[in-house]
DNA sequence: AAATCTATGTATAAGGT
DNA sequence: TACCTTATACATAGATT
């Protein structure tokens, strides 16, 4: 592209490394777009920079959807290849993958429910067991 | 593109449709990859067709990593802005989706530690409880 | 670091096999 | 259906500001 053949390898220069990771991070994020318009696709695209900072992309529904979807697809899949209980070790492998995602979401929900929680007021409170008319509509907008 | 220009919008022509949707699809993903290679980044891209057929690419480490850095990246960042305790609608639209999201992992993990789990020897349970060396090696390869 | 400019390399829309 | 071909639109490396 340009004005010369692209090595595909790692830039080391940083500030041409910089540079093009700002380049073609935009042009990524319009070709999912696109696709996902053109073709009628659901596409989650989640990028971190070198420096840590992230982008992303979600067509329609939102990247929770989206990832929604990916965990539900992936226990489908899983399920048809049927489980090879043949090899306990590679299974304790995804359980544990599986098991550390849960870890996180779980220490989310704990601060959110735990810590938080504390400085809520009694109305507030009330909001969380029944939320007000509205705000979960979007959580089901759409059904995959 | 190619022989004339393009609407940004749905392809209604059904065959069209399938067939830039595998050419802009395997495009998408090669530049995925090369973003990872070239600018070092960390790249998830998940892509349902119309159809529901799952595409996906996921640089060095797994799309099971990404997305759990995603999850805590998402998480410190709605530490930054401090959870918005002025409005606990939106508040408990969030924490929603975090529950929605728990609840499709924590039913993956029941059909494996229930359903499932009857199938397996005493040997192999164990085998769950102190996995062999090794097998978990690739959870920790790479912390971020 | 972001914005603009071009020469050049790529992606791909149509069409063909 | 999937793989070629080719004309054209697009993306972008490198340079400049």
């Amino acid at each position: 592209m340009g004005r010369g053949r692209v090595q595909l390898k790692r830039i080391e220069n940083k500030i041409n490394r910089q540079v093009t990771f700002s380049k073609r991070r935009s042009g990524l994020l319009k070709k999912a777009h696109e696709i996902s318009v053109l073709c009628d696709a659901d596409v989650g695209l989640i990028v971190f920079s070198t420096k840590g900072k992230l982008s992303e992309y979600a067509s329609d529904s939102s990247m929770e959807r989206i990832l929604e979807r990916y965990d539900r697809y992936s226990y489908a899949e899983k399920k048809m290849k049927e489980p090879d209980l043949e090899s306990p070790a590679s299974w304790s492998l995804e359980h544990a993958k599986l098991k550390a995602r849960m870890e996180v979401l779980q220490r989310n929900q704990k601060h959110y429910m735990g810590d938080e929680l504390d400085n809520l007021s009694t109305r507030e409170r009330q909001n969380l067991e029944h939320p007000p008319e509205g705000s979960l509509k979007h959580t089901r907008a759409r059904e995959i």
